[in-house]
DNA sequence: TTCCAGGCGTATC
DNA sequence: GATACGCATGGA
């Protein structure tokens, strides 16, 4: 890693990193694009304004912050110890994956906090976008940050009405319920193979296949979790009728964020 | 107005 | 195990 410490800022070396296709991507719900080069977000409650200085030479800067800091935290989040790099020539064996890795070559797996990445995918389903981001606008603000679920206890699915989440009240309550009575405990999950961690999960109410998928990708970084939504169903049909290329394995998740982000911006390309 | 959104629970076969 | 349908909310 090659990285700089210039007063409170550090400025890092990265080839393989573009804001948009990394914040922007659909993975993340609390970055805000704040200027043509930058972006301002959280991990957990730690907050970030990043931009692009040098789009030829690849320097960001990470502004007010520090370095300890920085190695401590934003090393992790933007998994900045992967290669991605090597696995998008690994994946580029595949015609398709070729393409999607060129299309947006600067997506990055973020490393999310577990309960953040789970209770945000709950919300997430059966829903848009930008009213995901609203949902948790407004469950950040209420909370001066993003609420642990110890935080939550006492919450029903009356409480949470000021979300606007409709339905998923419920679900986030039995999580939140799961969770602090000790049911469930997502680092113990994490750990566990693929089909087990998704079936653990998927004892909350409201939490099926997708959103457990969504919670081990995004929150425990299980980067062989494979999230199929109405996007990643179209893309199997198209382009893995016969299933997923060998030169994928073990980074199935990385490949679905690359070719999510491709179809959902080729939706009628005919390949 | 109707349709749809990074799905899931329930009923029914 | 597969398939059909309802679900809260709000933007297009």
């Amino acid at each position: 890693m090659d990285y700089s410490v210039r007063g409170n800022d550090i400025f890092l070396y990265q080839p393989d990193f573009e804001l948009d296709d990394t914040f922007d991507c659909g993975q993340a719900f609390r970055w805000t694009k704040t200027g043509e080069d930058s972006y301002e977000g959280f991990y957990l409650n730690t907050p970030l304004r990043i931009s692009i200085v040098d789009r030829r030479d690849r320097i960001f800067r990470f502004e007010n912050t520090s370095e300890q800091v920085f190695l401590e935290q934003w090393y992790n989040y933007l998994d900045l110890s992967t290669d991605y790099g090597e696995l998008k020539r690994r994946f580029s064996e595949d015609e398709t994956l070729a393409r999607a890795c060129k299309y947006a070559g600067g997506i990055r797996i973020l490393r999310q906090d577990s309960w953040e990445a789970l209770s945000s995918f709950i919300i997430s389903q059966n829903n848009n976008i930008p009213r995901i981001k609203g949902i948790i606008g407004r469950l950040t603000e209420h909370y001066g940050g993003y609420p642990s679920s110890q935080q939550l206890a006492d919450e029903t699915e009356e409480s949470l009405a000021f979300l606007r989440s409709g339905f998923r009240a419920k679900y986030l309550v039995d999580a939140v319920a799961k969770i602090n009575s000790g049911e469930l405990d997502l680092a113990e999950a994490a750990s566990l193979p693929l089909e087990e961690a998704e079936k653990r999960l998927m004892s909350i109410k409201g939490v099926g296949p997708k959103v457990a998928m969504c919670a081990l990708l995004f929150g425990m970084h299980r980067t062989d979790a494979f999230p199929i939504d109405v996007w990643m169903k179209r893309a199997l049909e198209r382009w893995y009728p016969n299933g997923l290329p060998d030169c994928v394995k073990g980074y199935e998740g990385v490949a679905q964020q690359y070719l999510f982000h491709y179809i959902r911006n080729h939706p009628q390309e005919d390949m």
